[in-house]
DNA sequence: TAAAAAATCCCCATTTAAGGGGATAGCCAC
DNA sequence: GTGGCTATCCCCTTAAATGGGGATTTTTTA
């Protein structure tokens, strides 16, 4: 019996996805998460082996759930759950070694095959979602403004406008008045929302989630 | 008489423009418009033959304001005026049928000379603007220091889209199969040539110059 | 072919950034 | 009035990047 946890912040999709399974003999929805935090207690304190995910998340982002709960227990299978209007996001994921992409609409017999492939460690990337992703790269980016710039705070764009300008820690921190210390307290918070690794990815997330146009 | 329309959100550069055509026999600053809604009212209210139009403004953009007039009075000539920075929305420009493009720095002779140009049907794209399209980059931000316009080998475009992925010096070392010397050498160059300070500077010149674009 | 440019490698040293913690005070909402 | 978030500050350690040199080989090009 495979214990899955569900996470998406409408209780709808979390709804469909336990009736789909169940009476399901191999399937077991086990627990089912509305927030990045509740998803990421449950992996790691329940005993569960795979996770469909959301990357939309209220409070932190999909991203963040799968690199956290990937960190501390490795042998949990992520599936990700996308829209297609997310498929440009699939590079991303692929960095933070989710095992399988789903679109939302898929249905029980894709699901079903994709949680069986990533359990015994193959990868399931439904064809769906790497058409768009494939196709995605020819066109521009739309200019929406993504959901994880909004969940910046004043400060953090502030510091995160500075970065780009070229400042140091230590410069943001005179230009701030405020400590040093500060500073790096808050570029690791961005780190951390924008899913980034460094400064280059700090960068390239205010540009590509369009920081630079709304503020 | 040629009666133009001026819009930009900054007042100061449209009372320029109405300095430089002051007492012009051929073209006359007939009105201003500091918005995209107040530009296309104007435009299809009043008697304008030209508009000379910034595409960054406050409300919608310079390319909704140029559809739009395009598609109500087509015989309305438009000239973008645009900053060096945003050189590779050129493309976009013509395909909202601009008719001409001009750096915002153009002197009267140049914006006398482009709007003639639109005025009997041609064409007009500075010559610095098509420039920045073609060659993909130049133009140091800083226009202080030499004006010698150095490009990027390709060993160092390969390393900058590198940098914009994340990669570290050590990553970037592997995946080229080189020794990570090499990529710090490679880096100062890139520092050098786009007269950024660090990371974060080199990942700002590559998409405001539009390296992406053309490798 | 000779000069220039590109690509490769290394040394030194210093500064900056990142990752892991923890802590306190204020503010707002439920 | 507790819980959550923001903003502030600090510790420690390691990783990464920068700045200054110098050097060789290959490739391009004038």
């Amino acid at each position: 019996m495979i214990r899955v946890l569900v996470v998406d912040d409408h209780q709808v999709l979390i709804d469909g996805v336990k009736a789909l399974f169940e009476n399901d003999a191999d399937i077991n929805i086990q627990a089912e998460a509305l927030t990045g935090k509740q998803a990421v207690e449950i992996a790691c304190s329940d005993e569960i082996d795979a996770i469909l995910l959301d990357i939309n998340l209220p409070d932190i982002s999909g991203f963040e759930v799968c690199k956290t709960v990937k960190e501390r227990k490795p042998e949990i299978k992520i599936i990700a759950l996308t829209m297609h209007s997310e498929a440009g996001y699939i590079s991303k994921m692929i960095k933070y070694k989710v095992d399988g992409y789903l679109l939302k609409n898929a249905g029980k017999e894709k699901m079903f095959e994709a949680i069986k492939a990533v359990m015994v460690g193959d990868k399931f990337f439904s064809k769906e979602v790497t058409d768009s992703l494939i196709t995605g790269m020819h066109q521009p980016r739309k200019p929406k403004t993504s959901d994880f710039i909004q969940k910046l705070t004043k400060r953090e764009k502030e510091i995160l406008h500075l970065i780009i300008e070229e400042y140091t820690t230590d410069e943001i921190a005179s230009e701030l008045f405020i400590a040093s210390t500060t500073v790096i307290t808050h570029r690791k918070s961005l780190l951390r929302k924008l899913s980034a690794k460094n400064t280059a990815g700090l960068v390239k997330a205010a540009y590509e989630f369009g920081l630079l146009k709304s503020n």
